[in-house]
DNA sequence: AGTGATGGTCTTTTT
DNA sequence: GACCATCACT
């Protein structure tokens, strides 16, 4: 029991709260995730069976680390718990009990791209304007119908969402709701949404599969709940009804997907359906500085939907917060990069302890190029995964449809990938007959020629007979056997092997890459079914680098939106672009609730830091294309200025060189006054230098002062000091154009006149 | 049927 | 600026 012991009071009686109606209101770094992972080992401890056990999270990197940090408590045991993020859970489940509502148990899931990519056939079959009906919002509005479990029939009869829709001139929804619906039954798919929804339907229905359930999950546990939305709210509060010993943990204050469909109210309805509910607020930060969790507070009370909370530190004061101002994007990330540089000399870090955190993916460019210039390791996490990309997608795609012949979206994709003779002409009119004939996909491509004359039959043929080849081998050979014969097989190798150019071969290494993958899948002991069937299902709900082993790189500095920083934490935190109509996003700006959704993003980047936090922003940034002005963010406003660092001038040169202005104190009262100011300001921006023909980094070992270099970027300068010693010797330049600049020489490259 | 050029859209965040 | 969808041409 001694783990116990590393609970405060208020922890410790969470974790020993076994029995019954659980809430933990856990603020931000209040040692939630060891509560959790301490309270379920205790009930392993206790002798409750880890397969009685359920436990759901938001994102798989959550649920592997909570598996990871029972399994050092509670030991092996831990791997039987059902932990994971609620899709995949799930899933899981459907695969079982597919059947019961008309589905085939191998399923496909589409991912968000296919969701599109049908629903802009639909709309363009419809002969409907896509532009009204544009494919996000069409997508997004299906999706929170979905989330709040309405129905297309529901849809169809409720007045309210007709009368909008018709209002909007959007009248068809309804119809594109229900032909998309079908369609992703008739291919035997479920979307994201679905995987709850029909979880919903399932546990409606079916009684007796209910019941199945609802005595297996004896405990259920139910992380970031402020972030489920009400389908998600729907299955738990139906799997927790017989045992009632349900736990939710969750801090208002760190609800970031409302755009997503969740909802505050599930925290709120939680206290009335169980009226004997046990609550416990945890309030002491143990992860930040005084400093760090008094900016944090210092934001959120600017919102006012919020269930009253004091968070508070009694770890040491700390740094106070910088503040950055950069020229533009680029200049932001080289302040950055070079700041890393900096902390991490002076301060004896690695660059594991660094991230940077940005409100959009678009972001991440800049910042990468300065890292790059620098030679700082760096990783990005999200963005684009390894499976969104192009060429595992297409042999995905094989894969899929060999498993699953009636996914409509694997078959378009594919069909004439690599190029056999199958154009949009023969496509359409598949696609167009069965849903005439109200034949499935497959039952209309294997028997195409019954179905069709003239042109195209024989292509088809001849790709249903290489498909039905590669079912051939589901059930005698595993995963990796039948992978690397399809891959074969369908010319998709080869195609990408005739590609000699740079991108070509990268995208024939990540096939290869896939491939071995799936090998490893296939020499697995720990599972039964190696089949290819099966390797699917685990691939695709998985986001992005969760199966990245890569233990060599792990010193590196990390990139991610705020969104996917949510549940980390790291000694040195950079939140960059605090401009307005960037964080707060654009579209935030035209509801109080949208503002704070924003607002508590903010506060989520914060509180992410341990020990030292800087904020940054530029004053110009290129986005569509174009450079644009930018003001700084309404939120350095309401940090509390008592807890920043106004004199930082770790970036003194350029930021006298190119400017006065400072955040903080007074000043910053007039950033918002003064645009017009800060436009004169750019209009400065020093033009890229552009380097001599001959520009090659000469070697700086022998520089010395009162020698004429030149910069790639910017331009012609004199050595005016040099210090420190060997391989960090920082020069002091004046350049012509930019003024006085500080350089590392050993990652500075120049040309010595 | 297949290829290359053009033009419009996109940037909110994730399963 | 990048990606995509559509269109015109071969």
């Amino acid at each position: 029991m001694s783990y116990l012991d590393k609970l405060n009071p208020t922890q410790r009686a969470a974790a020993e709260c076994t029995e019954g109606p659980l809430m933990i209101i856990a603020g931000a770094g209040s040692g939630k995730t060891r509560v959790v992972t301490y309270r379920i080992a205790h009930l392993i401890d206790k002798g409750v069976d880890p397969f009685n056990i359920l436990s759901l999270t938001f994102t798989n990197k959550a649920a592997k680390e909570m598996r990871e940090r029972i399994t050092a408590i509670a030991g092996p045991d831990a791997k039987n718990i059902w932990m994971g993020t609620f899709h995949s859970i799930f899933a899981r489940i459907l695969r079982v009990e597919a059947e019961k509502i008309g589905y085939p148990s191998n399923f496909t899931i589409y991912d968000t791209d296919d969701s599109k990519s049908l629903l802009r056939a639909i709309i363009k079959e419809q002969q409907l304007d896509d532009k009204l009906y544009n494919v996000n919002f069409v997508l997004n509005r299906i999706s929170s119908a979905k989330n709040n479990l309405i129905s297309v029939a529901e849809y169809k009869k409720n007045e309210q969402i007709q009368a909008d829709d018709f209002s909007a001139g959007r009248g068809k929804l309804k119809d594109i709701y229900e032909i998309y619906a079908q369609r992703c039954y008739k291919a035997g798919a479920m979307d994201f949404d679905d995987l709850l929804f029909k979880t919903n339907i399932l546990l409606k229905q079916h009684p007796e599969v209910l019941h199945k359930y609802q005595h297996k999950f004896k405990y259920i546990m139910v992380d970031e709940y402020q972030d489920t939305n009400f389908s998600q709210y729907n299955i738990v509060k139906r799997l927790a009804a017989v045992h009632n010993n349900i736990c939710v943990v969750g801090d208002d204050a760190q609800s970031i997907y409302a755009f997503r469909g969740a909802t505050i109210q599930n925290i709120l309805n939680f206290e009335k359906d169980y009226p004997e509910l046990n609550i416990f607020k945890l309030e002491q930060n143990y992860r930040s500085t005084q400093n760090i969790v008094n900016v944090a507070n210092s934001v959120i009370k600017n919102n006012k939907e919020q269930l009253k909370k004091d968070v508070f530190s009694e770890n040491a004061t700390g740094e106070k917060i910088k503040v950055l101002r950069a020229f533009s994007d680029n200049e932001e990330g080289k302040i950055i990069a070079e700041s890393i540089i900096q902390e991490r000399s002076v301060h004896g870090l690695n660059y594991q302890d660094f991230a940077i955190l940005y409100r959009t993916n678009a972001q991440s460019r800049s910042m990468e190029e300065s890292l790059r210039k620098l030679n700082i390791p760096y990783k990005i996490y999200g963005g684009l995964s390894f499976y969104q990309r192009k060429e595992i997608k297409d042999l995905i795609g094989y894969f899929r449809l060999t498993v699953n012949p009636n996914d409509e979206e694997a078959l378009k994709r594919i069909i004439n990938y690599p190029v056999r003779g199958i154009g949009d002409t023969t496509l359409n009119k598949i696609i167009a007959i069965a849903g005439e004939r109200n034949l499935k996909l497959w039952e209309l491509v294997s028997d195409f020629h019954l179905h069709v004359t003239g042109r195209g039959v024989e292509q088809v043929m001849n790709f249903a007979t290489m498909i039905r080849s590669f079912q051939a081998m589901l059930s005698t050979h595993n995963a990796y056997e039948v992978a690397e014969h399809i891959a074969k097989q369908s010319g998709l190798l080869r195609e990408l092997h005739a590609d000699k150019s740079i991108e070509g071969l990268s995208r024939y290494e990540n096939v290869q890459e896939l491939l071995s993958g799936i090998k490893e899948f296939s020499e697995r002991e720990d599972i039964e079914d190696r089949g290819l069937g099966q390797f699917l299902q685990d691939v695709a709900l998985l986001t992005g680098d969760e199966n990245n082993k890569d233990k060599d790189d792990k010193n590196t500095v990390s990139l991610m939106t705020i969104h996917s920083s949510k549940g980390l934490e790291f000694p040195h935190v950079f939140i960059v672009g605090l401009e307005e109509n960037l964080f707060p996003s654009q579209m935030s700006l035209s509801s109080r609730q949208d503002l704070e959704e924003e607002r508590r993003l903010f506060y989520v980047a914060i509180t992410r830091a341990e020990r030292k936090l800087t904020l940054s922003y530029a004053s110009s940034r290129y986005r569509w294309g174009s450079l644009n002005n930018c003001e700084p963010s309404r939120f350095l406003d309401e940090v509390d200025p008592r807890y920043l660092d106004l004199e930082f001038t770790a970036n003194k040169q350029a930021a006298t060189a190119y400017s006065e202005e400072r955040v903080g104190g007074k000043e910053r009262a007039e950033f918002a006054a003064k645009p017009k100011i800060m436009a004169k300001t750019t209009q400065m921006l020093p033009k890229a230098h552009t380097p001599s023909p001959d520009f090659a980094a000469s070697d700086t070992s022998q520089l010395q002062v009162g020698m004429e270099v030149e910069h790639e970027r910017f331009g012609f300068g004199k050595v005016i000091n040099l210090e420190g010693n060997k391989p960090d010797i920082k020069a002091t330049i004046f350049f012509k154009e930019l003024g006085q600049k500080q350089l590392l020489l050993k990652f500075a490259k120049l040309r010595i006149c």
